[in-house]
DNA sequence: CTTAAAATTTAGACAAGACTAAAAATTTAT
DNA sequence: ATAAATTTTTAGTCTTGTCTAAATTTTAAG
């Protein structure tokens, strides 16, 4: 039906959706899956073909209903099995990724289904990214970036937006994990450092570190 | 490094060369992998190519070691899953196969090598077939075939050599399962037909169901 | 031992997914 | 408003794994 590279092109779409609600242009797409644009018109033409996307030449595409679905339901598997990942198999969080990008394209309903009730219907990945339900429904979650924050105020680490192990494994170095309460005690203006207090340890983050942290406020 | 195909063919040499010690013919890996023989020829040249197979022209092919142990990694994945999806995830003994056939392809030694302890270690998978050990070492076992037995005697189900689901379903439907004790009490020469009694119930089983029922005398 | 049958290999083609180079369309800038 | 720059598409090629049809080798039969 749809294959993997057509699962993975649909993903990428789908997150540069995301952003921009405009519509995505052919090199993003081709960026993102780190190949060339023509490649991506191909892929493109394909995906038109099987009624995934709506394209119009030079235009960009946009995901129709029943690509927007195929879309979720590989970003639900790839979240469900890293949930397994860290809860089951002892994983941690810069870990899972990459054997995820293989396991999401594991064909089997029963499969998804019993591994969703395996690991008791989660709502998060180990990121904080929120995992769809079956039907394809994805909760609007409200929360920001550290980086938002314009003064003094408390916050709740929530979610990364950038998952490489490089990012993770510097959060785990300074005890920052999920549900870490983050106390922002000023923000430099010049370059946009901050200087935080995390688990009575005072710290100062760069803009790269605060772009990249989701937060709410409680 | 091995291709998703290059595995699907390792894994068949491996099986065909159990049966008949001799070098596997270019007609039966074709056969096994429900292809032609031109396109198995094709591949068993890749795999030579990558010292995979020991391979002359006209003559078939044996598993190096480096071929083996490949094989058997798969064979091991494979048969691990089997046990997580039943063990785990509730699936029965015939509904395993094709997804297994899927995830043992995941390329990850820590996800093996988890997933091998949290199901602890487990020596055989849902059809009574043993698990490589993450050195490629699998126990030689001491089963027959059920067909095999000529007198009345006892014997216990301990696996079985057809795992299709027809066949797993026939044995669902008379409760046969591993560990089931199986009273052998005649044997029918005409047909190779079997009498036995099974949880106390009395059955007529044929040639096909005592040739793919695997047993160990106790 | 020689020929017929069966098995195997080769040659040439195709689909999927990628690439390069070149052409065409769009956007930006003067 | 038009030229330059950028983006996108097309055309042609490559690799992987498959196929058909034809050629070759091995095996089996008389």
């Amino acid at each position: 039906m749809v294959t993997l590279s057509e699962e993975n092109y649909l993903k990428a779409i789908y997150h540069l959706a995301k952003q921009d609600k405009a519509s995505v242009s052919t090199n993003a797409i081709a960026t993102k899956m780190l190949t060339k644009a023509s490649s991506a018109t191909d892929m493109i033409k394909k995906l038109a073909e099987k009624g995934l996307v709506d394209y119009q030449k030079y235009q960009g595409v946009h995901l129709t209903e029943k690509g927007r679905f195929a879309a979720v339901s590989v970003i639900r598997k790839h979240r469900l099995w890293e949930v397994f990942l860290v809860k089951k198999l002892n994983f941690s969080w810069d870990e899972v990724h990459e054997v995820a990008e293989q396991l999401e394209h594991i064909k089997s309903e029963k499969l998804t289904q019993q591994l969703d009730a395996f690991l008791d219907h989660p709502k998060e990945d180990p990121h904080g990214d929120p995992i769809p339900d079956c039907e394809g429904n994805l909760p609007s979650t409200q929360k920001i970036l550290l980086a938002q924050i314009e003064r003094a105020e408390c916050c709740i680490c929530v979610g990364v937006k950038d998952s490489t192990s490089q990012f993770l494994q510097y959060l785990d170095k300074h005890n920052i994990a999920l549900g870490t309460k983050i106390e922002v005690l000023s923000k430099e203006s010049f370059d946009e450092s901050m200087s935080i207090n995390v688990n009575k340890h005072q710290l100062t983050i760069s803009k790269e570190v605060a772009h990249n942290l989701f937060v709410k406020i409680n």
